[in-house]
DNA sequence: CGTCGGTCGTAC
DNA sequence: GACGTACGACCGACGT
């Protein structure tokens, strides 16, 4: 033989086919068969051929059952439960794809597939060949070196003899001797009880092997290791034979008809489209090979400059640093064209990196229109690298949620996958894989992003042209906006972490002597956290009266509602645990996480959230800076320690019952709008008529019961709920919810009329026409349905108010930029801004708010703005 | 060892 | 069955 026969790829056909199984869920075609296997199984096919290039593959399934390991041992596999049905029916479908890929499927009677896969791969390795195993399976660990690899599918990740070495913790020529002791418990390998991974590692890295760790019991230095040991000889020599991948077994192979060859268009189309996979049926169109995708570094700044010559758009993905980081960009890519990139690597040390980064600022300093998934996160990462953010700038993003807002989510993945059918490679996966690709790998990675993103604008922005509501929203509140929030994200708020640091101290103190009385009293130590152990303690230990079931699995509640009532009926242990509950919950979630995410600068930055909330809210994370307390004193103090800097203050400036004003707009309901007028409290105006008294004699349960049914007409409460709320009966309730109708016609009307809007057309919209749609509207099941009901008549109120705040917002931002002061918007908090400016500018500030906020949008009713300032955002509320 | 559903609790 | 929108801590089961 004059050249080598290249590369062999064996897959593990069983391994492959129960990992995609269970990784995928949910996946059925149209006629309602499942199709996660076969689709997982295909995709990490494709992968592999794409990525790996093999000259050479097969793929080995067992047939029949196995005979010798169950001649050593009964109990071999007697765990294993028969194959669901769900898969089975998929098995032929794997074959189809196969048989379209011509990849040959090997299996011979009562062989191991795993035996099979072992002996070919000898069998291939001695005939010159490079053999890689295909699994996820570790057993095969013990195989490699000597010229057999392992691609462990899932990872992508292809491990050598040094490979394994680093990701087992020992060589692969001891994987034998480990599993002898640890087991496995998916093949049903016992291994020595008592022993598992880490002290079968510990023992054979110390004694070397399991012969000479039986030769020396006796210096076994753990007592228990050494019992089990002696006591289970016998089981370890066995437990060795049965992980032992046979590796002679005699094969008979034409390795002439493993030679890779091109694939069966028209079959793998005609399979493709039966499975309903429709990107993999565009992919493989019968007699048209896929598009030749063009992704390359720039080497010389005409290349990076050459973008200004494709077409009007300029599809832009910047990769910081750390993943999902705003750092400065490691490189940036560029696409104008479909299926071409350019990669511009900025911090490689090339000698011809500035000029390549000149070239790049005068891409993005020219008038092309700009389209990016995240524009907020892109604009971060470029300021940080000292690049120019472009000023024409579409976002990929933004588009698809204003066009739907209720997507499970808006990731660039999902669209891609949503919208074109495509897979895309994250950078976790880019990582791992970084020694194996290094700088190919990354190009690939880039390059798909801007190509991606450049096909998602294709795709999403005409569609969004089309609907002039939608493109108003997306043109005048949320483009405008992303500027905005990235300047507030970056200007952060500061934060007193000595204080955290003390109150975290003293709850500390607190929550450990809470420990101690609730042990005694329970006459037992258990983990108060663990709701199950709680009900355990309270309701069999202590047979204390199940008040509530959880909604899910049926076990007994220990909510808050139910510790108060078991509280209010005598018990002990109930009011210490809720004691302990909010001050594990303030130090967990706030006192001690805060302290972790402040800078360097001694502030958090907070990640807004465009295009999460489906009413069209923000959201707020990494951390979340909207749900900081405020309701009980202890939770309040928290925020103490939100501080303004040196000479400035925090200003705090609140909507005042912004969604009741909204309600009183749409619904047009006089005595509501006449009342918000007049500057009437709400809730004592909506007593009075309720209960036919002045105002002035509304007593403070009777404003209560108003207050309560105010908000819940805005989330759709129901009597139930309301009865249980107001401690009254449910016919009570009833008469109460009736007589709020009956005295507002027009909110009953309202409602009404929404719902019907949403069973015609799907979808209910705010006054500003941003949409949401409810598909469950016509479901059957009347909790669906009536979760629809709720969102549907909740959803215009809440994104109203969420549309008015935004507006404010943006025009807030204008004004502050252009005054003298150093005002700056910090944090939004849906009916609240939170800006920071020098103390002694802080009146001129107050005027320009209340304005600005109170003004923005005309309404049947004014519009309330309540303002407070101090030194902490505790010190900014009254 | 990481992921994910369940429960609970904080905000508006 | 029973109140809308979020984020996140913690637990425990489960699969790799």
């Amino acid at each position: 033989m004059t050249e080598t026969p290249g590369t062999l790829f064996l897959i593990d056909g069983s391994n492959n086919i129960y990992r995609s199984y269970y990784a995928i869920k949910g996946l059925t075609n149209s006629a309602g068969l499942a199709t996660n296997a076969v689709y997982g199984f295909t995709q990490m096919l494709r992968k592999l051929l794409k990525e790996q290039k093999p000259d050479a593959i097969a793929v080995a399934f067992d047939i029949g059952r196995s005979t010798f390991r169950h001649e050593q041992f009964q109990d071999y596999k007697k765990d294993r439960k028969p194959m669901p049905d769900d898969l089975s029916v998929q098995v032929p479908l794997v074959r189809e794809v196969l048989d379209g890929f011509r990849i040959p499927v090997i299996g011979i009677e009562d062989y191991e597939a795993d035996d099979l896969i072992g002996s070919l791969a000898c069998l291939a390795r001695d005939r010159g060949y490079r053999v890689v195993i295909a699994t996820s399976d570790k057993d095969f660990f013990q195989l490699v070196g000597n010229g057999i690899l392992l691609y462990h599918t899932g990872r992508e990740v292809l491990y050598d003899h040094e490979g394994v070495t680093a990701a087992f913790g020992l060589p692969p020529e001891k994987v034998l001797d480990v599993m002898a002791i640890w087991g496995d418990a998916i093949d049903n390998i016992p291994g020595v009880p008592g022993i598992g991974e880490k002290g079968a590692k510990s023992l054979i890295s110390q004694f070397g092997s399991l012969d000479d760790l039986y030769a020396h019991l006796d210096d076994v230095p753990k007592a228990s290791h050494r019992k089990a040991l002696e006591t289970h000889r016998e089981q370890a020599m066995l437990s060795r034979e049965l992980a032992r991948i046979k590796c002679d077994l005699t094969v008979d192979v034409d390795f002439a008809a493993l030679r890779l060859e091109e694939p069966d268009r028209a079959r793998l189309h005609d399979v493709f489209s039966r499975l309903e996979f429709t990107s993999l049926m565009q992919e493989y169109l019968p007699d048209q090979p896929p598009k030749k995708r063009s992704y390359r570094t720039a080497q010389t700044p005409a290349e990076v400059l050459s973008m200004l010559e494709g077409g009007e758009t300029i599809a832009l993905h910047a990769e910081p640093r750390t993943p999902d980081g705003f750092d400065a960009p490691i490189a940036v890519s560029l696409s104008s064209r479909p299926s071409e990139a350019v990669v511009v690597f900025l911090t490689r040390g090339a000698a011809n990196e500035a000029s390549l980064r000149d070239a790049l600022a005068t891409v993005l300093t020219s008038d092309r229109r700009f389209v990016a998934h995240d524009v907020k996160a892109q604009s971060r990462r470029l300021r940080a690298g000292a690049l120019t953010v472009p000023a024409r700038f579409d976002d990929a993003m933004i588009m698809s949620y204003v066009l739907n807002p209720g997507l499970p989510s808006h990731a660039f993945g999902n669209l891609v996958r949503d919208r074109l059918k495509e897979d895309t490679r994250s950078r976790k996966e880019v990582d791992k894989a970084a020694t194996l690709f290094d700088n190919e790998g990354y190009v690939d990675f880039m390059g798909s992003q801007s190509d991606a993103t450049l096909g998602l604008d294709s795709s999403l922005a005409p569609e969004l042209a089309r609907d002039a509501a939608l493109t108003r929203i997306y043109d005048t509140i949320e483009v405008p906006l992303i500027p905005v929030l990235a300047k507030m994200e970056e200007r952060g708020i500061r934060i007193d972490t000595d204080l955290l640091r003390s109150m975290s101290q003293t709850m500390g103190a607190q929550i450990a002597d809470l420990e101690q009385r609730i042990y005694k009293e329970a006459g037992t130590e258990f983990n108060i956290n663990s709701p199950a152990q709680l009900a355990h303690i309270l309701f069999e230990k202590l047979q204390y009266p199940v008040l509530k079931k959880t909604q899910k699995t049926k076990s007994s509640s220990t909510g808050v509602e139910v510790l108060k009532d078991l509280a209010e009926l005598g018990y002990a242990v109930p009011s210490l645990i809720l004691q302990h509950r909010e001050l594990h919950k303030l130090k967990g979630t706030y006192v001690d996480a805060l302290p972790l995410l402040v800078g360097p600068d001694s502030r958090v930055h907070t990640s807004f959230n465009q295009a999460v909330a489906a009413t069209g809210r923000l959201s707020s994370s990494d951390p979340n800076l909207q749900n900081i307390p405020i309701r009980t004193q202890q939770g309040r103090e928290i925020r103490r320690a939100f501080v303004a800097d040196d000479g400035n203050v925090l200003l705090a400036a609140d909507y005042s019952q912004v969604e009741l004003r909204i309600l009183a707009h749409v619904t047009q309901d006089q005595d509501l709008i006449d009342a918000f007028s007049r500057g009437a409290d709400i809730h004592r105006a909506t007593a009075a008529k309720m209960f036919g008294v002045e105002e002035s004699a509304v007593s403070a349960e009777q404003r209560r019961a108003a207050k309560t049914i105010n908000f819940g007409v805005l989330y759709g409460m129901s009597a139930f709920r309301l009865s249980n709320e107001l401690g009254i009966s449910g016919t009570q309730a009833k008469d109460f919810i009736e007589s709020y109708f009956s005295r507002y016609p027009r909110i009953q009307e309202y409602l009404d009329r929404t719902l019907v809007e949403a069973r015609a057309t799907g979808k209910v919209t705010t006054l500003f026409g941003r949409v949401r749609y409810i598909p469950e509207i016509h479901n059957r099941s009347f909790t669906v349905r009536g979760n629809a009901e709720r969102m549907a008549t909740n959803a215009p109120i809440q994104g109203t108010a969420a549309d008015l705040l935004k507006l404010a917002m943006i025009a807030l931002d204008a004004r502050l930029d252009a005054s003298s002061s150093n005002a700056a918007m910090l944090l939004t908090v849906h009916d609240e801004i939170v800006i920071e400016v020098a103390e002694d500018a802080a009146e001129e500030t107050v005027a320009i708010v209340k304005d600005t906020m109170e003004t923005i949008y005309p309404l049947a009713v004014p519009l309330a703005v309540e303002t407070c300032w101090g030194r902490s955002w505790y010190d900014a509320k009254e």
